[in-house]
DNA sequence: CAGGATCCACACGGATACTG
DNA sequence: CAGTATCCGTGTGGATCCTG
């Protein structure tokens, strides 16, 4: 269903990518992870307020899966749980931010097509 | 529930961005539609082999409403729609581009990191 | 051809309770 | 603290049928 990974060299495609990221947490967590943060699982909880503990737990364990983010347990009697990214993880920064870029964008360019395009009549 | 555009300049954020593009179809409907191409819905389901009609219908719905494409209606017999993104729409390309080469980095960044940083312990 | 309407299954996601 | 387990509602998405 969900494997590590994936076998060798497999040039992911577009719905692999989409795969990777899907849901709507998977991106807000990878923000506060973005410049190298290092994350304790409560930190996460803090700083993403509407998630569950299910969703949390689980979106990282699939990133962590899927090579994005990086467990680290500290075996201490009050556990200790640090999440970051993995150099693949923090090359999806440029992504991200260019989908950002994107976003700001949005009132120009859209307010200029509703005026130049017509409802197609 | 889902508004046309919104208010007045609303800077959105990452999650909003994540809702515009959520779901397992919409980025993939608009890689058919990059580069100006223009497609009708058949042409879409075609090139979308595991969708429904349903599910494209509504995503193109969805994708309108948020100014991402536009529709084009041609009041013929054989009904003719074509789809094509909106200059917003089409300024997402660079987003995507960037997915598409973080996704070409994996294998070169993810087995250089699991050499690295063993499993913590 | 381009969908709308409907029914249905399941996965997603939230709340709560419990554990090491 | 960092989860896991469970129950449950809702939304997502598929299949089918129907229409202008």
């Amino acid at each position: 269903m969900r494997r590590l990974y994936t076998p060798a060299s497999a040039a992911l495609g577009v719905e692999e990518v989409i795969r990777l990221l899907e849901g709507k947490w998977k991106l807000i967590i990878l923000f506060h992870l973005f410049d190298g943060k290092v994350q304790r699982y409560s930190d996460l909880e803090k700083l993403i307020p509407g998630i569950s503990q299910k969703m949390l737990a689980q979106q990282l364990r699939q990133l962590e899966e899927d090579g994005i983010v990086s467990r680290k347990v500290y075996p201490q009697v009050p556990p200790k749980v640090e999440y970051r990214l993995t150099e693949w993880g923090q090359a999806l920064c440029p992504a991200l931010d260019a989908m950002l870029k994107w976003a700001e964008q949005r009132d120009a360019l859209l307010l200029k097509g509703v005026t130049e395009e017509g409802p197609a009549d």
